[in-house]
DNA sequence: ATTGACAGAGCGAACGTTCATTCTCATATG
DNA sequence: CATATGAGAATGAACGTTCGCTCTGTCAAT
């Protein structure tokens, strides 16, 4: 996933018989390799921390190529927060699949929390929230990509308590919010890096869940 | 709460019949006075976002009066920080004396969670949690808070699993980390500032925490 | 095929601003 | 009088951004 390259990207890659990379291509991989970069430099600084030129040396670019890829700063900003967000509902949204709606859900967050922590984005996560709570453009992408999963979830239960399949603690619209809080939670504290088993959390999360939904009539509750 | 006061804070309480304010008084009202002032302006604008000149304005204050106070910005935020988690760890740490081991975990949490919508501090909650993750001297304090909680937690705990009334569905030192991730996910997601009532809250999560808790005879699992 | 003009990509010095911090001096208190 | 406290201008560094320039690959006209 690292480049090593310098700034020609792949231009050699012709050479070794790849594609012969349009105008457009090149383009876009460096767009690219300004993101990975700059994720890296908000992961370490946070987003104001890091300063335009710590990007540039980086993505082993100069400040004034890399304008040519993003007008400011503040654009980069929320470029990675859209990226990052639409990224997780993406996982999130996965899940819609499976029929056993208490496994759905539960391997999905499990799924959401293993990926933030392979991805070692656990960072970059909190730094998202915390800009969300005074840039407005990026609190409107959480929020959308909030929604977008919201949504996407609330119609999976709501299927499932329609099938007679869950009785629901409370009406979908509290509980919703209140379960992807927990599941937040749990993603913002990164516990696999702290050597707690996935098979553990997922075992409690379950038994939490399950306690919320009610399956009707099949095993679960223990 | 906010003092409209000028430069002199409180020197002609005396003429009104106040203690007569000492010099060491003084500089801890003073001091007082700037970490509000600081905490109003970390919360708008972010630790690396507020300027020394903001918080100043903000303190009604010069910078040469400021830094009579603290040595540098760092120093700021560390001490604001620390304020904050010692408080949290405080409150948490109250519930040790409930009876009942489920109703004083959760009314903890709940209390916790209160406590910080109302005093509007989410976003510094927020915003800690985000500098802890590069800055040494902020993770060491949220660490220290987190164990000093987490150690008070785990003895309540213990002590309900020794009398036989719990039967948690994870060893203590997993079941914990777990715990406290979701309740912590629950503070920063601040429900309440989005019309969900307290009540639906208390009631979700006490279904959650009695289905990992497992108490052995009473009513409580419905 | 060769040429020549052009657009995209990149460089790095330089810009004006803002930053955290310090300095100097004045005032007020014990 | 000695000292703590405050004001506010000054400081140099660092910031995000822009500028003028070069280089290079593309492509139409020849």
């Amino acid at each position: 996933m690292e480049q090593t390259a310098t700034q020609t990207v792949d231009t050699d890659n012709a050479k070794h018989g790849s594609q012969p990379v349009s105008r457009a291509d090149r383009r876009e991989a460096q767009t690219i390799r300004i993101m990975e970069a700059a994720k890296r430099c908000f992961v370490r600084s946070g987003f104001q921390g890091a300063s335009m030129n710590e990007i540039c040396r980086e993505a082993e670019m100069s400040p004034g190529a890399l304008y040519r890829y993003f007008p400011s700063k503040e654009s980069m900003i929320e470029a990675i927060a859209e990226a990052d967000m639409a990224e997780d509902a993406k996982i999130l949204a996965e899940m819609v699949d499976n029929p056993d709606v208490i496994d759905g859900f539960v391997s999905a967050a499990i799924g959401h929390l293993m990926h933030v922590h392979e991805s070692g984005n656990a960072p970059l996560f909190t730094e998202i929230r915390a800009e969300g709570m005074r840039n407005e453009a990026v609190c409107q992408c959480c929020e959308a990509s909030m929604r977008q999963t919201s949504e996407a979830i609330f119609n999976y239960l709501q299927a499932a308590v329609d099938r007679g399949e869950i009785k629901p603690r409370a009406p979908l619209d509290i509980l919703l919010p209140v379960m992807m809080a927990l599941g937040e939670g749990l993603v913002l504290a990164d516990l696999p890096s702290k050597g707690i088993a996935i098979s553990e959390i997922d075992k409690l999360m379950r038994a939490a869940v399950a306690a919320n939904l009610r399956p009707v009539n099949r095993a679960g509750q223990v």
